[in-house]
DNA sequence: ACCTGAACACCGTTCAAGT
DNA sequence: ACCTGAACACCGTTCAAGT
C-alpha cells in the first residue's frame, strides 16, 4: 500500500527523470507555509509537505532536524516581515508602527497564528534587531533598568497576545450550527445577572474575545487593536519619566 | 500485539472484576490534567490517558466528543479557579486582583499554558461571569461603548499574552547544551550594533522574552508582570473619562 | 551530498459487538 | 448505558541503502 506515497513516480511522470528536486530550506519553508495557508495547521504534516514537494517524507530531514524546528523556522520567516525602520521619530509613533507591522505580518498567514504564541518566545533564530529596536523605542520613552525590562516584556506580551488570539481559528468555523449556537447563547443571556453584557450585546457580539464566532480573518478587530495600542502607549508613558526602576 | 494495550486485565488483577471503572467527565479531565502536569503536552495522548484510567482508549469517547474538546474542557477547568469576587472596590484594585488570579491559575498548570492562548478565545463553556466581571470593572473605570469593547479585548489579550508566554515551555529545556548556546549568543553580542541590549544584558538575561532559556516555572517574571499590570491600568485610565468612544 | 525505501512505534477516531 | 475489541487511516522519526 506504499504505492500511493511514491512521489518519484509522480515527479518523473510530470517532468521526466532530469527534473531534480533541488530541495533546500527556503523551498521547504515556503511550501510548508503554503500548505498551512491553504488547509490550516491541523492537516499539515511532513508527509503532505513531502507529497507537495514531490519527495519522500524522509528527504525533508536532510534540511530540517524535525517538525518542531520546521514550525519555528516558519515563525521566523513570518516575523522577518516585521520591518525595523530606523527613522528617528517620537517613540509613540515608532511603537505604533511596530504594532501595526506585527499585526500585518501575522495577519498575512492567519492559520499560522497559533505558532506565534509559543514559538516566538525562545526563538534563537530571531534576530536581535527586533529586540534592540524595541529597547531603543522604550529608552526614548524614558525607561531604564527594571522598568525597561518590564516594558519590553509587556510589549512582547501585548503584541503576541492580541494578534495570536485575534487570528486563532474558531473550533468549528465551518459549522453553521456551531455559529448559531454561540449567537443563541448570547441572545438568551439574562439581563438581571449580566446587565452590562446584555446592555452592550450588539457592540460585543462577534467583536470581542469569547463572545465571537469568527476569527480575525472574517471579523477583524482593527478598531480594538488601535485602542489597545493607545492603552499600551499611555501606560508606558504613565510609568515612564523616572528611570530609576 | 494488542496484548499490551488491554487495560481490563490490569484492572482485574488489581481490584478484581467488581471494580467498575466508573468513568465520568470530571475523572477524565482530572486524570488528563495530571498527565499533562507530570509529562507535558507533547506526550499526552488519549491512549496514555486511557491507560492511566485502566480503560480502553475508545471508552473516553463516551464522555468526550474528541481530543480537542477534551483540551478545551481542561482549559475551562483551569480557568474556573479564577475567582470572581464581587467586592466593590476601586476598579484598579479589582483589575489587579483579576490579573494576579489569572496568573496563579495558569501557573498552577504551566504545562497546559499553551492551551490557554488558543482555547480560551472561543470557549462556549466559559461562564459569562468572567465576562460580566471584567466589563463591570471597566465600566467603573468610566468606559462605555466602543472603548469598553476595546478595553475588554485589551485586557483579555494582555492576560493571555503574558501568562501563556511566561509559562510556555522552552524548546529543549532539558538540554544543557541548548541553554549554554543561548547564553553564549547573548554574551557574544556586538555592543556597537546592539548598544542597549549589550548595556542591559545582566538585567535582560533569562528575564525577558526571546532572551531567556528557562520558562516561568523556573524563572518567574513576577516583577515584570506587576509593572505590566500597572501599564494596562495606566493606559485604561488614560483613554477613560470620556465615555463616548 | 542528497534522496530512496522500508520499517518502527506510535496516533485519533470509527464502528460493531458485548454486557 | 457504558465499555470492549478490532480495525482504519494516518502520524513523526530511525536507519540502511542507493546514487
Amino acid at each position: 500500500v506504499t504505492q500511493e506515497t511514491q512521489p518519484q513516480a509522480k515527479r518523473k511522470s510530470r517532468r521526466g527523470p532530469a527534473a531534480a528536486p533541488n530541495l533546500n530550506r527556503d523551498v521547504i519553508i515556503a511550501s510548508a507555509l503554503e500548505l498551512i495557508d491553504e488547509a490550516g495547521l491541523e492537516t499539515f504534516s511532513l508527509r503532505t509537505l513531502a507529497q507537495k514537494l514531490g519527495v519522500y517524507p524522509t528527504a525533508v530531514y536532510w534540511y530540517v532536524p524535525n517538525r518542531n524546528e520546521l514550525l519555528a523556522l516558519i515563525v521566523t520567516h513570518i516575523l522577518a516581515k516585521v520591518q525595523v525602520d530606523r527613522r528617528r521619530r517620537a517613540w509613540q509613533q515608532s511603537l505604533r508602527d511596530l504594532f501595526q507591522n506585527f499585526r500585518s505580518a501575522v495577519g498575512a498567514h492567519p492559520n499560522a497564528a497559533p505558532l506565534i504564541g509559543t514559538a516566538l518566545v525562545s526563538n534563537t533564530e530571531m534576530s536581535f534587531d527586533f529586540v534592540e529596536h524595541l529597547l531603543s523605542i522604550l529608552s526614548r520613552a524614558g525607561l531604564a533598568g527594571p522598568k525597561l525590562v518590564a516594558a519590553y516584556n509587556s510589549v512582547v506580551a501585548a503584541l503576541v497576545g492580541f494578534v495570536a488570539q485575534e487570528f486563532a481559528s474558531m473550533p468549528k468555523e465551518d459549522s453553521a450550527a456551531w455559529q448559531m449556537s454561540v449567537q443563541q447563547r448570547l441572545l438568551n443571556i439574562d439581563p438581571e445577572t449580566y446587565p452590562i453584557l446584555a446592555g452592550n450585546l450588539r457592540l460585543l457580539s462577534n467583536k470581542a474575545f469569547i463572545l465571537r464566532w469568527q476569527n480575525g480573518t472574517e471579523a477583524p478587530l482593527a478598531d480594538s487593536y488601535e485602542i489597545f495600542v493607545d492603552i499600551i502607549i499611555g501606560g508606558i508613558a504613565a510609568i515612564g519619566g523616572t528611570a530609576d526602576g
